[in-house]
Order: C-alpha cells, then structure tokens, then sequence
DNA sequence: TTTTAATATTGCAATATTACGATAAACAAA
DNA sequence: TTTGTTTATCGTAATATTGCAATATTAAAA
C-alpha cells in the first residue's frame, strides 16, 4: 500500500490536502516565509537561504510550483519566484472558515 | 535519507509544518470536518464516517492527536473526540498574516 | 566559442507514510 | 463470567518522501 486513496474523498477534500502537504515540510515552509519577506519576486539566491543543497532546494520548489503555491518564470539564466496570492487564500479561507464555526459553537464538551 | 532536518529550521517553522503535515491527507481533512460538521465532541461513529478500515481511521486520529488537532477523552468504552480550538486557530493565524502581507503588496511582477 | 553561473534531472540510499489483517486491550452488558 | 463493542497496537507490504552527488541543461558573459 502507502499510497493514498484519495478517490474516496471529495475533491475539495483532495485539493486543501494537496495544498497542504505541499506546505508539509520546514524547508517549503522557510521558502513561503523567505519569498514573504523579501517582499517582491526573487531571482536566484534561494539556494543560499536554506541549508540545503542545490538539488534538495530545487525539488522543494518543484513541490511547491506543482502544488501552485509559487510560480516561477524565467528571467535570463535565472528564475524568478513569487507567491500565489490566490492560492494562498484559499488556505486562509478555508481555515478561516474552520475557526468561525467553532468559535460560534461555545459547547465545548471536550 | 528520508529524514526531515528539522534541526535548521526556526522552531515555527517546525511548528507550522508539522501542524499542516498533520492535515496533508484527505482522509485527516475528512476526520477534521466531520468533527467540525456534528457540531459537537463525538464518541464513536468516526469509523462509519470513513471508507477506511478501523486501523487505518485510528492511526489517523493518533497523528491527529499527537499534533494537537483533536483531543480525545475516554468515555466508556467509547471515546470522545473533538477539534481544539486553539491549534486551529494558530493555523488560521498563520494563513491569515501571510494573505495579508502579500494583499499589501501590489507589485505583482510574476 | 569557451567559460561561468543558475537551475533541473537522474539515480540512489535512507527513512516515512499509508493501508489493513490479525490480534490485543478495555469496558459495558448480559 | 462470558459476550459483544470499541479502540489501539503489531506486523508487514506497497509506496512516497527526503536528501544529495553526479550530471545535464540553459543562457549570460568573457
């Protein structure tokens, strides 16, 4: 086995779970963080702001451009990444929406 | 390899990620908005709720568990599970700052 | 053209995850 | 006590993830 079976679940289900597991690891993490603060699209030295090597940091990436949580386009011999704004928002909705509903609810059992 | 290394990356970092990896397969996503729908902790029926066999669903309700996404208290033989408000709305948070900063943000260049 | 720099891909080893049958444990009910 | 119900754990197979060295690719620069 080790292979999920996501055709049981609701593709919205399968959608937040992909974006995720997308961000399901400190590196992509620090990567989201990084093009966060450097506050425009950045061409080149995320290799040098994470410990790890050049090939580790390019999967990351390739994890997180599949996933559409950045997009990458190509500005000379370098790549130029920035962050989805949509997708990011729909994490926040959905968990936004998660917290209002058990806010409204004060029967707090457990 | 195969294992993270957690080791140099913030302490947030950690936290967020193994947060969200605790909600990266649908089947947790499914776990989490059952409890969320019932409107209430609920003993029991967790298993029926999912098309995975009964080992399977408690495994996911332990990686739950151990990230702090559910508490489960013994009730009977049965148990009583239920969201932890606080966890998610760390998550919440967290989304939310970043959507923020990149709405401020206005030079889209990619 | 040759060199250099940036990024991607390949291949592989170590480890983690997913899933479930079999079984155990805990406890209520008969 | 025996039985049934609920949940956890063990063991194991299939698959996925993580990390990196080696190498390839691409395009600017010399």
């Amino acid at each position: 086995m080790g292979a999920s079976k996501t055709e049981h679940f609701t593709d919205k289900q399968n959608e937040i779970a992909s974006l995720v597991k997308a961000l399901a690891h400190p590196a992509r993490i620090a990567i989201m963080e990084y093009l966060l603060k450097v506050d425009t699209c950045i061409c080149g030295d995320i290799v040098n702001e994470l410990p790890l090597a050049q090939p580790t940091v390019s999967q990351h990436l390739k994890e997180l451009k599949t996933a559409g949580i950045i997009k990458g386009t190509i500005e000379g011999n370098a790549i130029c990444y920035c962050l989805d704004e949509k997708v990011l928002a729909k994490l926040q909705t959905y968990f936004g929406n998660i917290t209002s509903k058990l806010e409204k609810r004060k029967n707090n059992c457990c």
